[in-house]
DNA sequence: GTCTATAAGAGGATAGAC
DNA sequence: GTCTATCCTCTTATAGAC
């Protein structure tokens, strides 16, 4: 099929969304020029413009889609109606599908602040309702009798940040693996709940 | 005492300072100019340059000054050789000393990627000795038999982040006391350090 | 779809007057 | 110690050729 001499959008518009994650979480978002962007993906900072509206556009698909990814495909789980069991699952679906994600992580976390306020509110809500998965799972182990906490609001911060910190020093590469990484944080997670015994 | 029209060294150190981490914290290093710093404080950008040697300079002070105060801090503190009392104590140490320094807690993870090579080995280092408080009073715990985990290090990691996450939702000012926040973690992190019972 | 050129301004940092 | 003025580079975004 004819095509345009440096005509590439099937490859350019992914490059440079993946180039621009990159460059987000290595140097932060307002340290990163669109010349910086284009210049690693191997075009002119002009021909960004055709893929984004602008810098603040760029940012917010990175962020969109991440929290979109996440939540959908926490909803193609089958999750069991069991507390502990359901707890457990949480756990390794988000290491799993964090540590896979660094950049993406960071970014979501970090850069929260440069999004424009619309934006931000359309992020936030997002996130809320993935807190909300985690905390119901908690409320129906506590009115089961099975979990033995006091607030699953305040629980579900605490679980979803020291998953979420595993980001920041686990490498897949590591003498840890990741099956003995989500054992542990199975445990110590099933344990800060009150239920004690093996995972 | 007689001094020059327009010289007020000891009030516009401290004010550059206070103002770069409020601005540092809310916009981010790299989006926030020398200008809008000097413009906050009340002086032209030339006048910064009298107390830090460039931008630089500026965020490395900030998270240098954390850091050592945080450590200095803990060890002015009288810890039981008790590893249950020794947790107890190091979570509401944690959760009183960031509470309270929201700003430098938020950059001092934030903007860790802007600091140059050499600066960011000596904050890393700093951390690195704020980790091993939490990680010797877990491995004291469980050769003492009393906790119940098997990695102190990834345990310490996990509290690190519980802890800290705190910082991003909790407000004095709303129906959530301190005092309850720190009776919560304390028994969340007891309980996922395998200890049953009563805070 | 990508390029070059350009508009219009903001950036860090310094020099020298006061 | 602070000011003004300045150097020189980099910034986002657009216009129009190809």
């Amino acid at each position: 099929m004819a095509r345009k001499t440096g005509s590439h959008s099937e490859i350019t518009g992914p490059k440079i969304k993946q180039t621009a994650l990159e460059l987000f979480a290595r140097y932060g978002f307002a340290a990163v020029s669109m010349r910086k962007i284009a210049s690693e993906v191997g075009v002119q900072a002009g021909a960004i413009y055709n893929y984004t509206p602008d810098k603040q556009g760029l940012l917010f698909d990175l962020l969109y889609g991440h929290m979109e990814d996440l939540l959908t495909s926490w909803h193609l789980q089958n999750v069991s109606q069991d507390p502990i069991a359901a707890l457990d699952h949480f756990v390794g679906f988000h290491l799993d599908f964090h540590i896979c994600r660094p950049d993406l992580v960071f970014i979501s976390y970090m850069e929260l602040r440069n999004l424009n306020p619309n934006n931000f509110i359309i992020i936030e809500d997002l996130r809320g309702n993935y807190e909300n998965i985690i905390c119901e799972i908690i409320t129906k182990g506590i009115s089961d009798g099975i979990f033995k906490v006091k607030d699953p609001k305040i629980t579900s911060f605490a679980i979803i940040a020291m998953l979420t910190g595993v980001v920041d020093w686990f490498r897949s590469d590591g003498v840890l693996t990741e099956y003995d990484l989500k054992q542990h944080y199975s445990i110590l997670t099933r344990q800060m709940l009150g239920v004690n015994g093996p995972a």
